[in-house]
DNA sequence: GCTCTTTTTTTCGAGCCTCGAAAAAAAGAA
DNA sequence: TTCTTTTTTTCGAGGCTCGAAAAAAAGAGC
């Protein structure tokens, strides 16, 4: 049972599709918004006039082209880059970055380092982290408002709560309760999130056009992740990040995978698996720890180049991937799919083969018309997503106040 | 981008709140009510004068048991079951049947036949669905109140607006626009839906201590379904009912399917499937039509007395079950399940192999926890979760046009 | 039998919020 | 300089929910 609508619920709530209409339109006018929004030109009027009073838009006067229109010009609003910053954190195999990112979704500064996740002590992997996240914050200027919200995308799996990585294929260390470190070191409120579905979030707001309501982002790198929306909402599980396409059965007690469980998608499509595969090495040896991109593409070359072993590797990928689409398929519907990362770079030579597997499930009816991308680099769509998610949640928080919002957001600084 | 709230949404939506509130706590109290919604006793009273006023409430005056508790006694409200009624239709293999159902839930008046839905021409089908309903509307009593809304559910997918059935097992034809077909019959506002899909709410309406936010309904039958709800929504395709669990694929390019396919679940798991590897035919033969409950019962008595083909074919239907949920559980987290259906009471043969493929994927992490249970008859299940469908969908009409609801609640009979 | 408690429900005024209409503002066009 | 056109603000009206207080409807106690 849903709790019921409160009167002043509904200011709140309006004022966050406000907010929400001028970070998604960029420099939207007063009327643009009343338009979006379906509110009426007094009530945008008023509540951007208390945004405005706020600190949070400010009008952005230097209107670049005057629009040569007749009439009153329009006054474009803006969300004010000094109403707060948040915190981005990513990390993956072997490397760790962070930025620090305004209101408005600048980056104004960041740091990237390659570590040894595998191999590091847990103690020390944490914290790496906090110490580069402190040389963030202690380089800011002064001038510079709170950071109010920090996100960290991990390869792996979180808690449905966004507060605990549960598990990572990039350190033998499970359940690091992030989001609590995080927010014990600097006092400023966190989450963990799954990469995947951070590059999800990027996607959607990169190319709305054509990741909108419905679409899969699946990660091809040394493991197999996936991010998916549905219905214009993040899909997550209901205890963890979830979507854990990289681990659905392709072929029951198949080929070994990283996780020590036998016929994952991954353990065929992986780069390990494809390495192994190409190799004509035994599908029960131990996958291999990591495998460097100038490899892989030198495998990918060797495939173009003639049929063989390698080929045949790749194209076991591609069944991997296509029949387990249709098998997600069938639950879901096709949807437009965005190939992501290092491992997109060898499409050409998985979609075959991919192709033809999802013919063969009943989630191709139209395999013709499912329509995939690539993306080649993962990195600065995970990072954007973050610093949206991160962006989002304050978003959400200054309007949850309604009035004394400003004393928290030009007031007193944090850590 | 959603559009803002209007002043005059507020009270729909808390009307809404209100009448959902008495369909889900029988009798409360404005109390009680208040409570549940957490609006204030204010408005709480407010609102359900509206509704009194309006016909769709009433004042349960014989409060059975006088409480015994000090104070002004709760008056208790209920709907109002004369405020409408709603017609359910279910459409299964060989097998259709209707029943009227009144504003409270009660079933007034029902009818059921048997059919040869296969081998019927599409127009003798329709027709006996509408014959059917026909007499279901003349039968009812002057006095009650007219049908504001019809639910259909079929064995099969449909389109994601629940207004076209797009292929069904149960017949050859294709693309029946049953919802307009129904709606320009009898000029009421008409649904078809996934038969799973039904079980899934009924579920819910029953035992909502144990299928609450997550669950998971299956279907074991002549072929194999699934209704699951994710965080306390009913899960659906984006452009179809979806969840088509039946026909995920177990082993590529395995098992001949009902559907044309090769390798599904449904072409070990479904009644035809058993069948056919009890008695070591083939898995290229095509699927038997269908199975008589006699011969399944039969069947599974053979495979309890004795370890044999028959035990095998039950034992391979628990390996395609439980990998396949160990994949959707790799994608959205272990859930209660509830096995549904006649072949479910073979159950204790499948449950074993269930359990152990289950265990060898990545959602058995705690296969243990994991918990089943069974519902041998889903006619019923089906039915109810038809009537709270449509009944809903009233309680969201009822509340919309705020004030002259009534007009068209107790004024003109519609048919 | 009468008064006191207790609990539920209704009433009433206050405070917000959104809306539509009208007014004001800020340009270009003539 | 005066019209048009378009955007933005102002202002009063109408609704809605809320809290406090009042009213209602019992049982408990003497």
């Amino acid at each position: 049972m849903t709790v019921g609508i409160r009167h002043d619920d509904l200011r709140r709530r309006n004022r966050a599709m406000v907010i929400s209409a001028v970070r998604h339109a960029g420099q939207p006018s007063r009327t643009e918004i009343a338009g979006t929004t379906g509110l009426s030109h007094s009530t945008i009027s008023a509540i951007s006039s208390d945004l405005i009073d706020e600190g949070v838009l400010f009008e952005t006067k230097g209107s670049d082209a005057p629009s040569a229109k007749r009439g009153r010009p329009q006054v474009a609003l803006g969300l004010k880059p000094s109403a707060a910053s948040v915190i981005t954190v990513v990390l993956s195999l072997n490397y760790l970055s962070a930025a620090l990112v305004d209101y408005a979704g600048n980056v104004t500064d960041q740091e990237q380092r390659r570590l040894s996740t595998l191999t590091m002590p847990r103690d020390e992997l944490i914290g790496e982290m906090l110490a580069m996240i402190r040389r963030l914050l202690a380089g800011r200027h002064a001038s510079m408002k709170p950071v109010m919200r920090m996100v960290l995308a991990i390869q792996g799996i979180t808690d449905a709560s966004a507060r605990t990585m549960l598990w990572s294929p990039i350190t033998m260390h499970a359940d690091i309760p992030f989001a609590s470190l995080l927010e014990d070191a600097f006092g400023i409120p966190a989450t963990v999130e799954n990469d995947c579905n951070m590059i999800a979030m990027a996607l959607r707001w990169h190319k709305p056009e054509r990741y909108r309501e419905d679409f899969i982002a699946i990660l091809l790198s040394h493991g197999i992740g996936m991010g998916m929306v549905l219905k214009g909402e993040l899909f997550t599980g209901t205890q963890s990040s979830g979507g854990e396409f990289g681990h659905m059965i392709h072929r029951p007690d198949g080929a070994l995978c990283r996780c020590g469980r036998r016929g994952c998608v991954e353990a065929y499509a992986g780069n390990y698996a494809i390495w192994r595969n190409a190799r004509q090495h035994s599908e029960d040896e131990t996958p291999a720890a990591d495998i460097s991109d100038a490899d892989m593409l030198e495998l990918a070359d060797r495939a173009r180049a003639q049929d063989g072993p390698e080929r045949q590797a790749f194209r076991k990928a591609g069944e991997a991937i296509g029949f387990s689409l249709g098998s997600l398929f069938a639950l879901i519907d096709p949807a437009p799919v965005a190939m992501v990362g290092h491992g997109a770079g060898a499409f050409d030579l998985i979609e075959p083969s991919m192709r033809e597997a999802i013919a063969r499930t009943a989630g191709g009816h139209h395999s013709k018309a499912i329509s995939f991308d690539t993306e080649p680099d993962e990195m600065p769509l995970i990072r954007e997503g973050c610093a949206m998610r991160a962006l989002t949640y304050v978003d959400h928080e200054i309007l949850a106040p309604g009035n004394g919002a400003l004393t928290d957001l030009t007031g007193k600084s944090v850590a």
